[in-house]
RNA sequence: GGCGGAGUGGCCGAGUGGCUUAGGCAAGGGCCUGCAAAGCCCUGUACGCGGGUUCGAUUCCCGCCUCCGCCUCCA
């Protein structure tokens, strides 16, 4: 068994093959941070979230990089509007990125570099091409020269004789070519170059961070659909040219859509995670995003995200039983989790997740079969496999527990809760039925569910 | 116009040349419960339209319709 992946440039699954054995190297194209983190840029980080969980749980050593772009028009642009310097912006906006990565339960990357960090890199990079003929200079800026990269369109399957466009051409030598490096405008950030004065285009930022960190040739270059033209084929073009093996597989994922349309800034109909997570568990959302198969485009429903949020309360329900029976279980840790063959084979078929949440709800019937049947094995047994499978996809409950907690005032509710439950268990003890129920439905009144057992009542906090 | 993707039961969402056919949510019936809740059991026969290939197609081929992404910044 083993993992096979669909490459975007090879238009098929292949066999993952690592350049390293044992070891996995990805890169993933983060964010611009010009403006705080939608929907659609969690569902990204989730989706390589699960991919490298995986990776680690299949005994892979993972290096993962995810880079942020702090310097680009739209940050210079943005950040006069605010009044505030460029990097001010950049530096709130990636901290925003981070909090809502950090909620949602993803991994924080091997490495998460700047671009800003790496100019000395990308004019090496471009030195590089410039000497080979692939780069020239004209007008401050510098420009690749697509013609000079014959399998230009490889990886989006465009063609570079259908691509003229309307646009002018300046200072370029052809319209079809790119922009390297952009010569400053005054008042703009410049860092010096051989060409002159200027900033990075986004394109060369990630080709020279990608093969600082994890060489020149590397395993799994990762981004959104709408990266794939031109961003990763200028990434090709521009790398390739210069040497460099580069990415060997490429792994896009759908897009979220909002009411049929994709959700972007431009379009002015962004969901805004901050906005999101005041009214949806942080759990129930990653179930949400992660549930679907990472190609199919996902359009943004609220009932979706409360169906989302009524399966995973069923796992959640399952574990919380279990461990009241068989005892607190360590948690497994991705890298030891032995998962149930069903949920690896549908985990190596390209991120099968939506059948490996089928084989997960599977072992959660079992499990609560294994509840109601008094069968404290094979409770244990279920309950250890959910919490692999639960762990391999980032939704183990005790990862966001402490994002659920409420800090200083859990142990009064928990005391205020349990005097109540006292009242009524005395009430129902004498049959006076309609205390009980008073005392139940002022508890749901204020958000606490009552669940009678044969062991007496459990209470938990409904969350939506 | 060029490149690419999608249309599945009430909803979301997998998958497959026929065999048991995901899974979740919702719904109905039952068990359990003082009543609930949670849980368990049972029920639902779907694959955009029209052709074709085939013993047999939702699954393959052709045409059509509708929708979406990229071709300009974008996860």
């Amino acid at each position: 068994m083993s993992l096979r992946l669909y490459d975007t440039r090879a238009r098929r699954l292949r066999v993952f093959e690592p350049l390293r054995p044992g070891q996995a190297s990805v890169y993933v194209c983060g964010p611009t941070v010009q403006a705080p983190p939608h929907i659609g840029h969690v569902r990204s980080a989730v989706v390589f979230d699960v991919l490298r969980r995986w990776l680690i749980a299949s005994g892979y050593r993972v290096t993962f990089v995810r880079n942020v772009t702090d310097i680009d028009d739209k940050i210079l642009r943005e950040a006069a509007l605010a009044g505030e310097p460029w990097w001010a912006l950049a530096e709130r906006i990636a901290r925003g990125f981070a909090a809502a990565y950090d909620a949602l339960n993803v991994l924080p990357p091997t490495l998460e570099p700047r671009a800003t960090g790496h100019v000395p890199a990308m004019i090496r990079l471009m030195r590089h091409l410039v000497e080979r003929g692939h780069a020239y200079a004209a007008g401050g800026d510098v420009y690749f020269a697509v013609r000079t990269f014959p399998a230009y369109g490889s990886l989006s399957g465009q063609r570079v004789d259908a691509l003229d466009t309307l646009e002018e051409p300046g200072a370029k030598r052809d319209p079809i070519d790119f922009a390297l490096w952009k010569g400053a405008k005054p008042g703009e950030p410049a860092w010096e170059t051989p060409w002159g004065e200027g900033r990075p285009g986004w394109h060369l930022e990630c080709s020279a961070m990608a093969t600082e960190y994890l060489g020149s040739a590397f395993d799994i270059h990762g981004g959104g659909l709408d990266l794939v033209f031109p961003h990763h084929e200028n990434e090709i073009a521009q790398s390739e040219a210069a040497g460099d093996g580069f990415a060997r597989y490429w792994l896009h994922h759908a897009l979220v859509r909002v009411g049929a349309e994709k959700m972007s800034k431009s379009l002015g109909n962004s969901l805004l995670v901050g906005e999101l997570l005041t009214r949806v568990r942080p759990a129930a959302l990653r179930y949400y995003l992660a549930a679907p198969h990472y190609r199919s485009p996902l359009e943004w429903s609220e009932q979706g995200v409360a169906e989302a949020a009524a399966a995973y309360a069923r796992v959640e329900n399952f574990l919380t039983r279990a461990q009241e029976i068989v005892g607190q279980v360590p948690e497994p840790g991705v890298d030891a989790a032995v998962v149930p063959s069903a949920f690896a084979a549908a985990m190596d078929d390209d991120l099968g997740v939506p059948q490996a949440l089928a084989v997960l709800h599977a072992r959660v019937r079992d499990g609560n079969e294994a509840l109601l049947a008094g069968d404290k094995d094979a409770t244990a047994d279920a309950l250890a496999d959910v919490r692999a499978m639960v762990g391999v996809l980032g939704l183990d409950p005790a990862d966001f527990a402490r994002a659920d907690a409420g800090g200083d005032l859990v142990p009064v509710v928990e005391a205020l809760v349990r005097v109540a439950l006292e009242q009524r268990q005395a009430a129902r003890a004498r049959l006076d039925f309609g205390v009980a129920d008073a005392i139940r439905d002022a508890l749901s009144a204020a958000g606490i569910t009552v669940e009678d057992t044969p062991s007496g009542p459990r209470w938990a906090l409904r969350r939506g």
